[in-house]
Order: structure tokens, then C-alpha cells, then sequence
DNA sequence: ACAAAATGCCAATACCTATTATCACATCGC
DNA sequence: GCGATGTGATAATAGGTATTGGCATTTTGT
């Protein structure tokens, strides 16, 4: 029973069972130690039932001092593993009676977002796709924070395996017989990007292959950033014969520029993403990439962060770490010596 | 100033600047008829600028009754147009300095979902691509909200014209010559993609073309479906000569579909989607599609929202439409009887 | 049967802010 | 000099819940 917006509240329901407002608290508590007759609670029950009392969660989150609220902040919606990062989130989050603020934010917003939720007094937050050490140290000060795919000593984190990503990438483009390869990453400094080149440098210097400086391209992580990167790669008068590109959509930028320039995949070049979002079936050929189980990453991340909340910040930071895997489509081929231009 | 995740209150800042918490509250709410002498309204605003002090929003929504924040729920991260309603919303929400909770939920989740906003008070909500009219009545009940593409009489709703992108396909693809169109749609009584259907249908039947039923294909409204869907169609004895697909999403299904069935688009069929979505232009040929503003659907229902919160719900519902544009890409062809096979 | 222990409920209070009504004081008009 | 007016701050209270301590009442033990 609900008239406009106005809400049943405890001492309503304790005047209609003919108790105090304590005691309806108590009852729907559900505190061990709080003792309260059957009969007592059968009838609150009841009468709370009948009404739809629902505890107003901002007066219990004054009082408990806890809001049951996480935020969650990323750069943009435009990728889709955020996406799916948010929805594992979210999911689990629900599920235990949380509530999810979600915050669009890059660069210096990040800390005005992150202000602005510490006046809803969350109870933590989960940040994605943001490097952590390009914030003020104040800003996450005091907060329960969990990184996802950033690698911390200070805070806990879930992560795919952005090293090994970019070892994997390496070693199976030079197992084709490659040997002129190019990386495309992004400029800025996005933690699980540097990872992955990293891992793809270490593994090309170990082997014995040389990365010259304009096979290392930098664009913005977007589709825009790759086509332009693999336009960029493709000018060159020595061309890359297989192309690693730091996610996906620079990937299918790089699928399309490949496409609109005549370069034939996988004949011509190969190349090979990271992340495995949907769209990568849907180009033909269809993309090559390593798969990372973004939706897992975010489910993860809530957990760890309800487990952090549920020790009072007394934990010390925790890490997971997830594997990804390399998935085998259409853009990579066998490069042998007559192939190349 | 901070210590751990307690804050300054308002309590405190008053002691140290020697006067009531009150009076902080006073210079800090800048009422007008709040009168307060410019001494002790800068010493006030000193002090609280030196401890940091920042509102309780909890505290503070309880007294106001209200939270300044806003719900929003959506079927899915996995659609991109959802992603680009949220970050639209986001962004003008978090300006007005509202928060946005997040939901996921489909069917009869949707309630719960709702019933859990409604116990942090949020001061409205927005819901896109969920029909309203198949809610209970009482889940909506004394709530601000506001639709996103789909008509109601009840509701206040921003959307995109969704009966002329229906017309607008109707009419390009028979000004291209052709007769035997399909549709491709979902499953799902979701308002929009039914208003694009019969915006076709009826624009069709205006023009003397008949759409046979085998030629009004439903599946899921993703990626799967409009695969499966475009693979039915394919299957026919007498095949359409051209399909519009209720979303982009279906539309590069089933471009993916044509793509391994070795039927050619655009000779062999021209394919026509609905929304834009950043991923059109990736796949080859590029995908024609109806363009429609998402993140401005966002904004608009959120600047929306906001209007009608204030007037304390004594707003009758308003609704906005906003144009929807063909843009002609790579998989619409002119259909000449020899084509036909 | 009586002290001791256990039970069941409530009064009081805290959480933090916003708002209304009120009070003390100064100023002003005449 | 005195009522009237205005000013600047505060006391009191509300908003809805959770929690502690305590008070009656009943039950238990011997």
C-alpha cells in the first residue's frame, strides 16, 4: 500500500502491530542475539507484509554507516568489454543487495567522479581502464577499491593476464614464420595495453627478432586509432607481414583499413587482436584475438570488493589473475618468404 | 582532511568556526531567505574549505527527501545503442549532479529491480527497450519516469521516430526497384522494433506490395538471431531481394550470414539496418542503416526527467521525438529484373 | 518460596543534515 | 525613552532506521 511517493515506515508498521518501532526493527533485522517473542514477530511479519514495508535504505545506510552502494567507474561504453565488465558487476552486485553507481569518466574527472561518490558514502569502487597511479593519491585515499586489469601493489585487482596475452600473440605469429611484426597500441599509458606490448617485446627480443621503432605505432584504442595505425604501417616502404593490435577495436580498425586498402587477410598480412568481443566474428575474414573473460572479470571484481567491505578494510590487497586464450579465426596465415612484397 | 573513510561533519566544522551546525548548514545550502552576517558566512566557508567538509548525501537525502539520484534499466550492455543511452544519460545526470544506479534486468526482473531503486529513493527513472506495458501497473506506481523509444500515453518518453525509419526503409528500398522485401525482427514485443515493422508493412501495403508471411521473419534481436533469421530467409524457395532488419545488430547478423552463404550483397541482396551502431562501417560492404541520435535520446530523457522532479510530479507526461536518418553505405542495390533469380 | 537467570519489549539515542520557529540584541523612528 | 522593526544566530525538530541499556515480567533452580 503505497500512496504516490511517500513510503510505509517502521512506526507505522509497529503502530498497526501494536509495538514499538524498535522492535520491527528488530524483527526484520534478523539479528541473532536480538530476542523477540514468535508471536511478536508472526505479527510484524505479517502486518509488514500487508502494508509493503520496505526499509528505507537511505535512513539504514545513515545509520550503519554503509550505503550498499559500489561505484563503478570506466573511460567510455564505447568498448564493449567495459560493457560486459560492467554487466558482470552488476549481476553480482544485484544479487547481493547492492546497488551499482556507474561513472563515464577519463582523466581528471575520475576525481571529481570519485568525490562525488564518496558523498553517497559508497562502500567501494571498482575501476576499470583507468591507470590508478595517474591519480592523486588522496582521491582513493580511505576507499575500497578493486582494479580490474591493472596489475597493484597498493590495491587489489583482477586482471586477465595481460603479460602472457602479449607472449601469446608473439610466439604464435612467429610459429607462422613471421618475422617482420608490428605492434599498435594505444598513447596513453592504459596499464593492460603496456602489458600486452610489453609481453609481445620480451617475447620478440628473446627469439631473437627485432621490433624497429615505426613497427611500434601509437593511436588513440579506438577504431579511429587503428585504422589510422595500420594506414600508418601500411605507408611504410618495408611493410610489418603480421600486425598485434592492443584490443580489438583497433584491431577491426586496422581489419578495415587492410580492406579498404587492398591488403589481403590473411594472404598479405595477419593480424591478431585482444579481448574477443563480439564484432570480431562478424568481419571477414573473421578476426583473430585473444579471448578474456571480461563479464568474470567484473563478477570477480564485486566479490573481492564485498569481501574487502565485509573485513573493514582490514584485508590486504588481493589479486587474481585470469588466463586468456589465444582463439584461431581468419586473419593469421603461414608467412613464407615468397609471400612477402 | 580524512581520516580512513569517516568524514567531517557539518557538527564539527560548526565547532571550529565557533558556530552551530545550523548555521553551516545555512551558509552552505545558500538559501536565500537564509540570512546569515558575511563575517560568519566567510569563517563558515573558510573552515569547511580547510576540513574539506562535504555534505552527508544520505543525511542529506533523508531530510529532503530526496536522493538526486536516478535510476536507469536497460535489457542489455551487449546492444551498443544501450551503452550510448547510458553514457548520454550519465553525462547530464552527473553534471546536475545526480547519480545514475544502473540496473540489468529483463522480464519479470525488471520489478524487483525497480522495487530496489525505489527503497534508495531515487527521484526517477528511465527505461529503454523494456515495454512498459508489460510491467504491472503498481511497479511504476508514483514514480517519475521516463520511457526510451517507446510510446505511452502515460508516460513521459523520448524517442527516435521509429514509424518513419519503418517508412523510410519501405520507401528507399522500393525506389531501388524493389518488390519482394522481407523483415527481419524480433522475438520480443519490444516497442520500437514493432514500430519499425509497421512502419514497413504499412508503407508496403501502401505501395501494392504484399509481404507474404514467410517473409516476416522473428528471432532474437541480437547478432544470433538475425544470423539464424537471415539463414531462414535464405532458405526460402523464392528468396527476398531485400531484407530490413528491425536493429543493426540482426542486420550484421545477418550479413554475416549472407557473407558464408556466398550470397552477395549488394548484387545478390541489399540488406538494410536500424540505429547505426559504430560497427556498421566495419564489415564489408559497409552496412546501410538508419541512423537515430542515441546518446541524445539519453540526455534528452534524463534533461526530461529532471524537468518533471522538479515540479514535484504535476508535469502531464511530455513527449519528444526526434528525426531518424537513411544512411546509404554499401548493402542496398538497385534490383533489376535479370537479378532475380 | 525465593533468589537467580532468562526473556521480551521499549525508551533513549545516534546517524547527519535541513528547516522552522524563536530568541536576544541592535537599530530606528518619533 | 519606548514601542516597532530588523538582524543574526540558535534551539528544537524532523527525516527513518539501528542499537544499546535497562526495566518489567516470567521462568528456572534448589
Amino acid at each position: 500500500m503505497r500512496i504516490g511517493n511517500s513510503r510505509v515506515t517502521a512506526t507505522e508498521v509497529a503502530r498497526k502491530a501494536g509495538v514499538s518501532q524498535p522492535t520491527v526493527s528488530l524483527v526484520l533485522s534478523r539479528n541473532p542475539k536480538a530476542r523477540v517473542a514468535p508471536a511478536t514477530r508472526a505479527r510484524v511479519l505479517k502486518i509488514a507484509q500487508e502494508l509493503g514495508y520496505r526499509p528505507n535504505r537511505l535512513a539504514q545506510g545513515l545509520v550503519r554507516r554503509r550505503s550498499y552502494a559500489l561505484g563503478v567507474i570506466v573511460p567510455g561504453f564505447d568498448n564493449p568489454v567495459y560493457a560486459a565488465v560492467i554487466s558482470g558487476a552488476e549481476k553480482v552486485a544485484a544479487q547481493a543487495g547492492y546497488a551499482v553507481l556507474l561513472c563515464e569518466a577519463k582523466g581528471s574527472e575520475v576525481v571529481q567522479h570519485l568525490e562525488a561518490l564518496r558523498d553517497r558514502q559508497i562502500d567501494g569502487v571498482i575501476i576499470a581502464g583507468i591507470a590508478a597511479s595517474t591519480l592523486p593519491a588522496a582521491a582513493l585515499d580511505g576507499l575500497n577499491v578493486v582494479l580490474v586489469n591493472q596489475p597493484s601493489e597498493k590495491f587489489s585487482t583482477v586482471g586477465s593476464d595481460s603479460l602472457k596475452a602479449g607472449t601469446i600473440a608473439a610466439e604464435h605469429l612467429l610459429s607462422l614464420g613471421h618475422r617482420r611484426l608490428a605492434f599498435l597500441g594505444p598513447a596513453d599509458a592504459i596499464p593492460a595495453f603496456r602489458l600486452r606490448e610489453r609481453g609481445f617485446v620480451t617475447a620478440l627480443r628473446g627469439s631473437g627478432v627485432s621490433l624497429p621503432s615505426e613497427f611500434l605505432h601509437r593511436a588513440a584504442a579506438t577504431v579511429a586509432g587503428g585504422l589510422a595505425g595500420m594506414r600508418a604501417l601500411l605507408a611504410l616502404s618495408e611493410r610489418p607481414t603480421a600486425v598485434f593490435c592492443a584490443n580489438d577495436l583497433m584491431a577491426l580498425g586496422a581489419h578495415k583499413a587492410c580492406s579498404v586498402a587492398g591488403v589481403g587477410l590473411p594472404r598479405d598480412l595477419s593480424l591478431l587482436g585482444c579481448d574477443d568481443i563480439e564484432m570480431a566474428q562478424l568481419v571477414t575474414p573473421e578476426l583473430s584475438t585473444i579471448s578474456l573473460p571480461a563479464r568474470e572479470l567484473g563478477a570477480r571484481a564485486v566479490r573481492l570488493l564485498l569481501k574487502q567491505i565485509d573485513a573493514d578494510g582490514a584485508l590486504p590487497p588481493a589479486s587474481q589473475l585470469l588466463a586468456v586464450k589465444l582463439v584461431v579465426r581468419g586473419t593469421m596465415g603461414q608467412h613464407t618468404p615468397a609471400q612477402s612484397r
